[in-house]
DNA sequence: AACTCGTGGTC
DNA sequence: TGACCAAGAGT
């Protein structure tokens, strides 16, 4: 491995010029009380900005401070999360918020990450942005902009640890948490996946791949596994503006949520279809209408129904099926 | 270390 | 359409 070479004072100074010119417009991230941090850092991950902004709204107005998420119950909070994916990091967080009450607030990196769903990136992150703690805060972001300017490539859980290295020698005493934001920011908008604009970017001067054709090919990328198709099909029982729901069993994909019955077959005609994907996975759910209430299953006036936490695509299938019904 | 979890957007 | 991608963590 070649040392690395780092960046210079003037090409750091040039970041965080360039992060104070554009990157401070994000409006959950000036603030340093901790817990509207926190849950935009756990809320936010592996989902696009634009796409949790309105889900970190609402929750911010249900759950406004980390007492009322402690004292929520399990269903409330996932109620909350539904359509956001990732539910265990809304379990972990319900934890997290109820370890934080009786043990108060971490006072540091390493306290942050003994909290349930917090690792590496995310206590990087908390502590440097509302402890001032010197830590780098390493995502896929970061990883990239590392690949390309070290000409690294490394994979996986690898090229993670040499990024780590990287980053906490670059990480200022002096406002880590704008720093690791400046690194972010300049990730998802400059040195973005597909495309680098090298031409505006403040780490160019010492950037191995800087205008190089090959720029994109950092990180290097594994092959991924092909999709596989599911079937899935879904009972609709509707008796008195009542309708048939059951709860996910353990172990299954959404564990603990709220869908249509399952059944083993088709049950007659499609009333309604959705797909989505899991992973690897592409899922196609029919819906029947049937006429005897599934065993397992329980009804709910539609208006309970609302707050019920379901998995985005059997909320789909629910907003088909009623307009089929009407 | 590879695999898994959810979803919506992009190209 | 389908593969790829996005402020990762747990197992």
């Amino acid at each position: 491995m070649p040392p690395r070479k780092g960046l210079r004072p003037e090409t750091r100074k040039a970041l965080r010029e360039w992060y104070a010119e554009n990157g401070r417009d994000l409006p959950w991230r000036r603030t340093r009380d901790s817990y509207p941090v926190l849950i935009s850092e756990i809320m936010l991950q592996q989902t696009q900005v634009a796409t949790g902004l309105p889900y970190w709204l609402r929750w911010m107005e249900r759950f406004p401070t980390i007492e009322s998420l402690a004292s929520a119950t399990e269903d409330e909070v996932l109620a909350h999360w539904q359509g956001l994916g990732y539910y265990r990091r809304a379990r972990n967080l319900h934890e997290a918020a109820q370890k934080i009450i009786s043990q108060g607030w971490p006072k540091s990196a390493k306290e942050w990450r003994q909290l349930p769903g917090i690792g590496d990136y995310t206590s990087g992150a908390l502590a440097s942005i509302t402890l001032d703690e010197p830590v780098p805060a390493v995502d896929g972001n970061v990883e990239r902009v590392f690949a390309r300017v070290e000409r690294c490539r490394l994979t996986g859980g690898k090229l993670s640890a040499e990024a780590k290295v990287w980053a906490l020698g670059l990480v200022p005493n002096d406002q880590p948490g704008d720093w690791n934001q400046a690194m972010m920011e300049l990730g998802a908008r400059v040195c973005r996946p597909r495309f680098a604009e090298c031409d505006v970017c403040p780490l160019s001067p010492d950037c191995q791949s800087s205008h190089q054709a090959d720029r994109h090919e950092y990180p290097v990328r594994i092959k991924s596994t092909k999709t596989q198709q599911v079937e899935r099909h879904h009972a609709v029982f509707v008796s008195e503006g009542a309708i048939a729901l059951a709860r996910i069993e353990p172990g299954a994909w959404w564990e603990g949520m709220w869908e249509f019955p399952e059944v083993a077959a088709p049950m007659g005609p499609v009333i309604a279809r959705e797909r989505h994907q899991v992973t690897h996975h592409r899922i196609v759910s029919h819906a029947y209408v049937v006429s005897d209430q599934p065993t397992g299953s329980r009804m709910f006036e539609l208006a309970q129904v609302a707050e019920l936490a379901m998995p985005a695509a059997q909320r789909r299938l629910l907003n088909s099926v009623l307009s089929e019904l009407k």
